[in-house]
DNA sequence: ATTGACCCTGTAGTATACTTTAGAGTTTAG
DNA sequence: CTAAACTCTAAAGTATACTACAGGGTCAAT
């Protein structure tokens, strides 16, 4: 039998084989062939496609942004530019999630300083803030 | 009919009347009483309470975690340190969301300026770099 | 020949936070 | 009085990314 079989795919890429099943439905990659029992057939591409989505993974991108990659990285009319665009949008994206984090950190902060933390949570000024919407700071 | 429908607290409170109903099946929200029709009744405090789990949700609170501010909220044996412990222990939640973030935004923009966006994708460095993990800068 | 490790399909479950739908009863305005 | 607007329950659907399970077939070693 030359070719891997799903176990030997998955764990050298680091995946589980249900793992690998899912994207194959999600039409993130496919064996190259099945062997006459029914078995999926990959070659060393097919660690290589997985780690590249493990790696896509780890930077953010979601399945269906990891499927648009995976196209650009096959068809020969795309252009680097188009690779490019991807990043520097998904770098946006993560600068915006960063600055709303940002923003209700901020806001959580002068809460939890707006609190000495002595007594009952009557009258707990967090809870209040959050109760009647004074002292708010995110809206704005 | 004294007392106010479903529709009258999810409208005062910004959300939805099926919102409301989900927040109910979670615990978070109960109508004081019935009408004869079975027709959910609240007061004004079902508006506060309600604004109270929007404005958490806002700030990053998973309604997991809502359901306990408001268990404090009403709890007699609760104190503002409680509710400190909470707000902190989401703000450092929210810092580790951030500096991962940032990484991630690091290295997509080293990927990002190692291309030039010229041309065809093959040999396209972001592309490269996500399929054999050269340049890898989260790593570590 | 048999046992254990591996593979197959298809379906369902997990977590989060809703939204939608179906089918039915109730209230209110004209 | 009727039609619109509102409410009810229970169940299913949405999106994301898996994970687990049932019930079966296959392969390699002993």
């Amino acid at each position: 039998m030359n070719g891997l079989t799903i176990g030997k795919v998955a764990k050298s890429a680091g995946l589980g084989i249900e793992t690998v099943r899912f994207y194959e439905r999600e039409g993130l990659i496919n064996p190259l062939a099945r062997t006459e029992a029914n078995y999926r057939l990959y070659s060393e591409d097919g660690i290589i496609r997985l780690r590249f989505i493990k790696r896509a993974k780890t930077l953010g991108f979601s399945l269906k942004e990891i499927r648009e990659l995976l196209l650009l990285r096959q068809d020969v009319d795309a252009t680097k530019k188009d690779v490019k665009n991807q990043v520097e949008a998904k770098i946006d994206d993560i600068k915006k999630r960063i600055r709303d984090l940002k923003k209700i950190q901020k806001t959580l902060e002068s809460l939890d300083q707006c609190c000495d933390g002595q007594g009952s949570t009557e009258d707990c000024p967090i809870l209040n803030a959050l109760e009647d919407g004074s002292s708010w700071i995110t809206e704005g």
